[in-house]
DNA sequence: GCGATTGTTCGGTTTCGGCCGAAGTGATGG
DNA sequence: CCATCACTTCGGCCGAAACCGAACAATCGC
């Protein structure tokens, strides 16, 4: 059986880099970068984050886009992202001495972006939330939005017949890496993330995933959610 | 932003070689391989093996189990499989010139397993035509089981009500990387595989992950999900 | 245009990790 | 109790790649 599956390997091993690790799950949330902004978070000189980025690039993880001077680099596909999640899932799962000190930033841990759905303790919650009251249903492999969650999720501002192309409405649990519980993802998430941006509940912060609650955010999670934010 | 995840780094730098993506994937249908066997498969030596199981094992990607003077190694958590799954789909969405021509066995291509379902182009058209019939409703995210489909499935032999641990029974799709399109994976997929082991309508070949099919399985699939294999 | 800014390419150094030969450990079996 | 087998550890070799300084290309603002 001579199977080899360089592809995996090439693919892994280009993930395998901290500085090209850092740029990916830098762009983990959808936004473009420039080529300068990702040296920085890469922690690297600008050319030598210049080449990693050409790696990504060619090997389709990274699509360029050129405006002016800058050079935008986003996440070829949400295929990659869900390639990152996988990694992040089993890395937060390693030996505990990988990870002992945790320096990020703690407003990252509390509510951020994933890709394109809320991640982090408040994500967490939301999602236990909407599990209890039987909203959702959630495993390890899937969820499904019951009747009284379409409802529900229409009352708050979701276009359920959109989300769910039809009248189904899908949804994924995406393991959260700081809370090591799963997370809303899927269509359902995104529509999620984005009605919570809509209403100015989160909003983003510059040079970070992490997420700013505004004080109306922080009433209506309460209230709407029966959550308590920090 | 010092995020800095080195974790994730070091666990796609440990894929990210060609012997231990091998070691990885043959290992990937759940089933325990002696290190003699992997360093087979790894198309390395028996001392360089080593070198690569102790490294997966430490990283708690593999488990070891002495017996005797054998050491079996297996994926340690279903978790790992499901990022070698994200990786491969990557990997096979990836450029053209990694993978223009297929050195693996056509066999593999046709049926293997995939963890604990199947996967291959049968397994491919075993999705489609379960969706279909609109037995399942599959998207890139998740899916569900109608009723019809629960009834459907429960004739065929699955124990539905195990499956669903209640009465609802959850599937995913598992991008499958040599047709590129999703086949069934989660609790369906797997009991719908062990009941076709059960069957006798597919059985584990030697040294590979390429399933056989039966005369009976032959006419099972066609009888009953109205697929004509090859 | 000219300097400033952004990004890439080139060259050379250095470090890291994969690899195998040889030797060591421990279990098996006659 | 000794030969064999399965696996691991040790040591040294070698190639790949990450890194940065310096130079080069392209764009913008004035």
């Amino acid at each position: 059986m001579t199977q080899n599956h360089p592809s995996i390997a090439e693919v892994a091993s280009l993930v395998g880099n901290p500085a090209r690790a850092n740029i990916l799950t830098a762009l983990l949330d959808g936004q473009a970068l420039t080529a300068g902004e990702l040296a920085y978070v890469a922690q690297v000189s600008p050319q030598t984050a210049s080449g990693h980025l050409g790696k990504l690039a060619q090997a389709r993880l990274l699509t360029v886009a050129k405006q002016g001077r800058h050079c935008y680099y986003r996440l070829a596909s949400p295929l990659i992202g869900r390639m990152l999640e996988g990694i992040m899932a089993v890395a937060a799962d390693g030996p505990p001495r990988y990870r002992p000190a945790w320096r990020g930033d703690e407003a990252l841990k509390e509510l951020r972006t994933c890709y394109d759905h809320l991640a982090g303790r408040l994500a967490v919650a939301l999602a236990d939330a909407l599990a209890a009251r039987r909203h959702i249903l959630l495993t390890a492999d899937g969820g499904i939005v019951t009747a009284e969650g379409t409802d529900f999720l229409a009352r708050f501002g979701l276009d359920m017949e959109r989300v769910g192309q039809g009248k189904r409405a899908f949804c994924r649990p995406c393991l959260d890496w700081s809370e090591r519980r799963p997370h809303l993802a899927g269509a359902i998430g995104a529509a999620l993330a984005h009605r919570c941006f809509e209403t100015g509940w989160v909003a983003r912060l510059p040079d970070t995933r992490a997420l700013s609650l505004s004080p109306a955010g922080r009433a209506g999670f309460a209230e709407v959610f029966g959550l308590h934010p920090d």
